[in-house]
DNA sequence: ATCTATTCCTGGCTGC
DNA sequence: TGCAGCCAGGAATAGA
């Protein structure tokens, strides 16, 4: 499930192939994943030059000399180089120097060309990794809700997902069910920190690889054996040994211990 | 406005 | 070996 350090780990790698190329071709093949017209979509990608691959939360956008291709794995969503396009390929963007191929078992992802960004899709926050303390902790106020529901939100921070979301909050000793605007300024920079820790971590492991994410190049990451508490229910805490618990949160598996964070 | 529940989607896993 | 039933969750959407 690729979240901020596995989409930055995909931009990372994809980046080097993709720029100052040309789109010479461009293939669709989901109905679910593209919504627009296919055969319009490819039309006006073709002969479009990429300038360049970045990323914001969890979206990636390649600029092009003309419109955007907007790109945001979900789930279940790969973009690999030069790879053979299989069963589960929705996309595919033929450049002059190679292929890259969209596939994504799920199709919770998308791929979309814009001429101009949607307002939809500006409505994220700022990215984990740009945000200081002071935006953060102004932000927090703005939320009764649960904390673990709170990172989960994209508009609150672009780029946490649930996997990191449960991460941080444990080395934050905060419990996932805290009220996000009554964490004291304290915890909320010890958050803050490990906001950034966490993720800077990841991306050093080249993210986490749990079931389906890989990189651009089919490699899968590391970080997932780091994990202190997600995936990790009813295992010995690393700090205390008392048993990993697992609860729902706004629909989510959320994994904490109940001895090292506490409400 | 903010928050919560529902929906989409399918491979993998469990249990009979 | 087969298969029904459930689970995973990012985010749009609808409803409270």
């Amino acid at each position: 499930m690729p979240e901020l350090p596995e989409v930055e780990t995909v931009v990372r790698s994809i980046a080097p192939h993709l720029a100052g190329r040309t789109i010479e071709r461009a293939e669709f093949y989901s109905k679910r994943v593209t919504r627009g017209s296919h055969a319009q979509t490819a039309k006006r990608l073709a002969g479009r030059i990429i300038q360049r691959v970045r990323r914001r939360g969890k979206q990636i956008f390649v600029d092009l000399d003309h419109g955007v291709l907007y790109i945001h794995l979900g789930m279940t969503g790969k973009l690999l180089w030069n790879a053979a396009p299989g069963k589960y390929t929705r996309a595919l963007l033929e450049l002059d120097n190679g292929t890259l191929v969209y596939d994504d078992v799920r199709q919770f992802g998308r791929v979309e060309f814009f001429e101009a960004l949607p307002k939809l899709l500006e409505r994220v926050g700022p990215d984990a990794l740009g945000i200081d303390f002071a935006d953060f902790y102004a932000r927090l106020q703005k939320h009764r809700g649960a904390i673990k529901a709170v990172l989960l939100n994209q508009s609150f921070v672009a780029g946490v997902g649930n996997i990191y979301a449960d991460e941080m909050l444990f080395a934050s000793g905060i419990h996932p069910r805290a009220q996000a605007r009554r964490i004291s300024k304290a915890r909320a920079q010890k958050l803050h920190n490990n906001l950034l820790a966490v993720l800077q971590a990841a991306i050093q492991h080249r993210g986490s690889s749990i079931s389906d994410y890989v990189d651009s190049a089919g490699e899968r990451g590391s970080f997932q054996n780091l994990h202190a508490v997600y995936g990790r229910a009813g295992k010995p805490c690393l700090e205390c040994g008392s048993p990993i618990r697992r609860i729902v949160i706004a629909q989510r598996g959320t994994h904490y211990c109940a001895r090292c964070q506490r409400a």
